[in-house]
DNA sequence: TTTGGCTATGACATCGGTGACATGACATCG
DNA sequence: CGATGTCATGTCACCGATGTCATAGCCAAA
């Protein structure tokens, strides 16, 4: 690969009056400059970062880590759907800001972090961001304070800077929106107990239901993801059965994510029961090859996992520029993103008046 | 940060016995090197690959472009699902090998892609790896014949070492594995007819039906997918419709993708029309959340994008170290990556009698 | 004893750029 | 007319590693 002294020799100049040319950072004669040109033009000559970056100490990379690290059951889900799309959302503002990324994968495994942290770290990356695949507690290995570290769909004990999805508010937003439409009965099926993202959702349920004066109902709660077990869609099965034979039934069932949405479609409609004229449903996420291909399509929340990646990206590149700021207030705070209701046909509008109706009736 | 002599004057040795101790190249002495070890170690010091690369003009880098080139409709699939996968996939590969991916996204603009391999070559990477979101025909800058470069999920007019779904084959396969279960009426809703998996699926499809002696019947055949437009699900609907009121109606409709048989899922149960006791549907792409996730689970052709990843990254790792052997007859040609049938619960095996009793008695 | 081979270590040049500084040719100003 | 400033360009050291070569000590074979 021709260098910059191949160049000079053909341009029959210094090799600094080529770098001149190549940073424009000096005045150079328009005839040198022409002559520079040709002659990088010939050789087919690209500077190499290496050089450059040995005497600028900047190396224009940030280093981004993402991967299954979980819980053992990571062989079960390998669908590793929302740490895609971060990574893309990242990479978008990455780009953006003429950044460009490097980016390496755990393969699962936990204990290969702190060798690729080296990695990055052997590469000066300017800063450094861990992707989770889904909003959990993490521990990493320390890094250097002199490389910044944003966890993006995640957060740890030492506060470090992290962008969050905000489920409390999503739920809440879903809920009253529900509520506002007259449903007065909502069942919320939830995601695994122990995820971090089912704690927030079911608390922002019980504010929307506290909010509107209604009362919070255990019987319409329940868990109904228990990954990776076989009899999975049997047990969403029996919760629905359960739910549809209360002497006061839900009107709509609000579901952890999408997928189980998708599932509960399928239950329904071999039962029988007409989504959404005889119950609504409502999903998570607004994964859109699901909620708009769905028939008809899902109510949802919409969950952008891009956009957490694009805010990740822009801390990290906040903290690489002014290194001071990094300790200010909200900087340690997590930054919650949230996204909009997505309002479409699987939850039927003000039935309030119906189901009274039906109460009656069935009182009778 | 520390360098080699920092650590060099810390242990009292030469830099050049410390860079010894790290790379193991020649013998240091028990003390010597424990001397620099806890000197590195108290420093915290982290070798620079852009020193180590000037001298070695190794990278250890690969650089990866992806995004959504196409066509103008690009706006209106923001799902971009396929070529996350295969990014994946390519990571996982390079990983195994030691290598560090560069990642860049072109945003959807071609005229970007110039640019983004400049800049990894700046770096020096030692090999480009281009994915496309869906099987096409792509037209890439050059790049120098130094720096091998293999397509993903795309191929050019110049043989550039492409890795590519074997649409043909997949479709057939499940044709015929449709055809095994004693279907003989089997509708194909296309994907749309400009895209190179029609074709080619189209192809596998016809051949099926040929191997089995089969007439292909054009009244079975129809495009079903028209991106973006407004009444997608009524132009479904419709052809439904047309296909059940037949005179010899299909027992399978084979849709252009697993997301397209989440719609028909939809419509055909709105119609009232059970999967798979009365109609059976198969897809295309074992895309999991949906595939696995409908009910009846959906049978379908696996597609993995990752292994056309892992696949790519492997044949650009084999044209990295023996950049002689690229010439050979295989490595010309495009490498087909095809995976197995997945059979489900959403088609009815050995219907062929109780077609036929049906036919008689419609007959009668 | 000499020679050769091995171990352990250091001096120094080098990779490809860029920063600091120097220089020569003009133009401008007092 | 000399002092000063600006433009255009060159010289040289340096960034942080590693390859080459040299050297010194030690031991065994000749």
């Amino acid at each position: 690969m021709a260098t910059i002294y191949d160049v000079a020799r053909l341009a029959k100049v210094s090799a600094k009056t080529v770098s001149r040319v190549l940073n424009g950072d000096a005045p150079v004669g328009r005839e040198t400059r022409e002559a520079v040109e040709a002659a990088m033009a010939q050789l087919g000559y690209v500077p190499s970062n290496a050089a450059r970056m040995m005497r600028s100490q900047k190396s224009g990379l940030v280093g981004l880590i993402t991967g299954a690290i979980s819980l053992p059951s990571e062989a079960l889900q390998p669908q590793g759907l929302p740490d895609l799309f971060i990574v893309q959302g990242i990479q978008r503002a990455m780009a953006a800001s003429g950044m460009t990324m490097m980016i390496a994968d755990t393969g699962g495994r936990l204990d290969r972090v702190p060798h690729l942290i080296q990695t990055f770290l052997r590469h000066r990356v300017e800063g450094l961001i861990y992707v989770a695949e889904f909003h959990q507690k993490v521990e990493l290995p320390r890094v250097p304070a002199t490389t910044p570290l944003v966890l993006a769909n995640c957060f740890d004990a030492i506060g470090t800077p992290a962008v969050l999805p905000d489920d409390a508010r999503g739920q809440r937003d879903l809920v009253s929106r529900l509520i506002e439409a007259g449903h007065r009965r909502i069942a919320y099926l939830t995601l695994p107990l122990h995820m971090v993202a089912t704690t927030l959702r079911t608390a922002g349920y019980a504010a929307a239901l506290a909010q509107a004066g209604l009362l919070y109902d255990p019987a319409l709660v329940d868990c109904a993801d228990y990954e990776g077990r076989e009899d999975e869609t049997q047990i969403l099965w029996d919760i629905i059965d359960r739910l549809l034979r209360l002497p006061d039934p839900p009107t709509v069932l609000c579901c952890g994510n999408d997928k189980m949405a998708l599932r509960v479609y399928g239950i329904l409609r071999s039962r029988g029961v007409k989504v959404p004229d005889e119950i609504s449903v409502a999903g998570y996420d607004n994964y859109r090859v699901i909620a708009e291909t769905l028939f008809p399509p899902l109510t949802t929340v919409d969950l952008s996992y891009t956009a957490i990646g694009v805010r990740a990206a822009q801390r990290l590149l906040a903290m690489i520029s002014e290194p001071a700021a990094a300790q200010s207030q909200e900087d340690c705070d997590p930054m919650l993103v949230s996204g909009p209701v997505y309002w479409r046909g699987s939850v039927t509008e003000r039935p309030a008046s119906k189901i009274a109706n039906l109460k009656l009736v069935r009182e009778d």
